[in-house]
DNA sequence: CAGTTCGCCTGGGGGC
DNA sequence: TGCCCCCAGGCGAACT
């Protein structure tokens, strides 16, 4: 479910609720969520560790433990809750439960089972494990001019604007529902062609995405659909969205009916009249 | 190599 | 009510 925002939010709230609390048990129930160790020693690894510094890049979680850096990736629906106990019985869709030395318990919940994570010994520079290897610079920091001019080259591509922004091996953060924002905030077409874009336009869509995202975290991210976010926060941003799920209703700057359409396989919102096609396409 | 589609999972909502 | 189909804020593997 999370983008950058949200996960950030995610990083926010366990720092403040659970930071050099050791955990006495750990278990899996769902075999896939430990992605590179097995179940059992997963968890035999975590017992007795605290999480000692929280922080993310992309939608990853960071979680530096005394030993080992704990890395989680919440996919679509993936969420922690801090439990006063343990839960018993526990509902079917809790896959790993996490019990703590002071009698609360975290819990990791994710009804598509699309989540993942990955326990490694820990080292000085997190950014270096290899489950990052393929995961470019975070929207939020800062580039360095090697960074920038990797993704000027990047940006240089055939594929759709939108489906750049959602590669994360370009920038990392940027999801769904903020890439159709910041396009939208840009005036772009979300299918005009990486390569038709000019420099100046990458930088508009680069400074929109950081403006945007940051935003986004100023009001602990969006909650959309039923279900609540991580940790149950509700995020406030869905309020400040100005296109993504808002098919018919007027644009805010033009009054047009928001146009809804699928671009690279996703449902994608923008007003027709401000985010006009290049006339190449 | 670049770019696109499929598969992973489950539950909720709309149409009939 | 029930059923079927489609949809969902993601990503990597498999394919062209």
């Amino acid at each position: 479910m999370p983008e950058g925002p949200e996960v950030q939010t995610v990083v926010d709230t366990l720092a403040g609720q659970i930071k050099d609390v050791k955990i006495a048990h750990a278990a899996f129930f769902h075999p896939k969520l430990a992605a590179n160790k097995e179940p059992e020693q997963f968890a035999r690894c975590l017992e007795g560790q605290a999480i000692r510094r929280f922080s993310r890049i992309g939608k990853y979680l960071i979680l530096e433990t005394d030993a080992y850096d704990w890395i989680v990736h919440l996919r679509m629906e993936g969420k922690f809750y801090v439990l006063d106990e343990h839960p018993e019985p526990k509902d079917k869709h809790i896959h790993a439960l996490f019990d703590l030395e002071d009698g609360r318990c975290l819990a990791y919940r994710d009804t598509r089972k699309f989540g993942r994570m990955y326990l490694y010994d820990k080292v000085s520079d997190p950014h270096t494990l290899p489950v990052f290897d393929k995961v470019g610079p975070d929207i939020l920091h800062p580039f360095t001019d090697e960074e920038k001019k990797k993704l000027y080259r990047q940006f240089k591509s055939g594929r759709a604007v939108k489906a750049i922004l959602l590669d994360q091996a370009v920038i990392a953060g940027i999801g769904n529902i903020y890439a159709d924002e910041i396009l939208f905030a840009s005036r772009i077409h979300p299918e005009t062609k990486g390569k038709d874009l000019t420099e100046e336009e990458v930088d508009t869509l680069l400074s929109n995405a950081r403006k945007i995202l940051s935003d986004a975290i100023a009001h602990k991210g969006t909650t959309i659909r039923s279900y609540t976010s991580s940790l149950g926060v509700e995020g406030e941003y869905q309020d400040q969205l100005k296109v993504h799920q808002k098919e018919g209703e007027p644009c805010p700057v033009c009054q047009t009916p928001i146009e809804k359409r699928k671009v690279g396989q996703r449902s994608t919102y923008l007003c027709p009249h401000c985010q006009k096609p290049k006339s190449s396409d």
